[in-house]
DNA sequence: TCAGTGATTAGG
DNA sequence: CTAATCACTGAG
């Protein structure tokens, strides 16, 4: 029996508390949890999360929902646990678990999984798009995220791709990453 | 460093 | 309606 470790690694699906707390605690804990996606075979595939960034409610500049509520942005005031995906750059789809309360605007972007990184690489590879958005991680049956235990090292650095951001939010040490 | 790509948004 | 923007990637 052969396999690589993704394969044998499982644990328990987060719950909503999990989610519903600042970002700045889900984004960096979410680093070594495993992300569960169904593919179009049916089988169910587990990654470990290797990179992530969190933006943080309206004062944030680097948040989309700095801009105001909108149709896109609209998913990230629901309460933590729902997914947030939009397009950008005309091709990429981005993926993003909304945190926090409710009406308080939070997102982790899941920027690096095992095996792929880059936000718009995983995404191509995990056939995430539209049809995700507002999609709840705690009763979906085809995308969540588990607990194994592991509890990886992690390093911290400013967001990428964000220099429209006012100098304050574009030097926030908000990204965590492995290795 | 920089083009490509198209949804989203603000502004007439 | 128009035009600017953009949480990226890959080529060079």
């Amino acid at each position: 029996m052969t396999g690589s470790p993704i394969d044998i690694i499982s644990g328990e699906r987060l719950k909503r508390d999990f989610y519903v707390r600042d970002v700045l605690f889900v984004a960096p804990e979410l680093i070594g949890k495993i992300l569960v996606v169904r593919n179009d075979s049916g089988l169910f595939c587990r990654y470990i999360i290797t990179e992530t960034e969190a933006y943080r409610g309206d004062g944030d500049e680097a948040c989309h929902a700095s801009r105001g509520r909108t149709a896109r942005t609209e998913v990230m005031y629901h309460e933590g646990g729902k997914i947030y995906v939009y397009f950008v750059y005309g091709m990429y789809w981005m993926l993003n678990f909304v945190a926090g309360e409710r009406d308080n605007p939070q997102a982790a972007l899941i920027r690096g999984i095992s095996g792929f990184k880059g936000p718009g690489k995983l995404t191509r590879e995990l056939k995430i798009d539209k049809s995700y958005y507002g999609e709840d991680m705690i009763t979906s049956e085809r995308i969540w995220v588990e607990d194994a235990g592991l509890r990886p090292d992690f390093k911290t650095g400013p967001r990428i791709g964000i220099n429209y951001a006012g100098e304050v939010w574009k030097n926030k040490p908000w990204r965590f990453f492995t290795g």
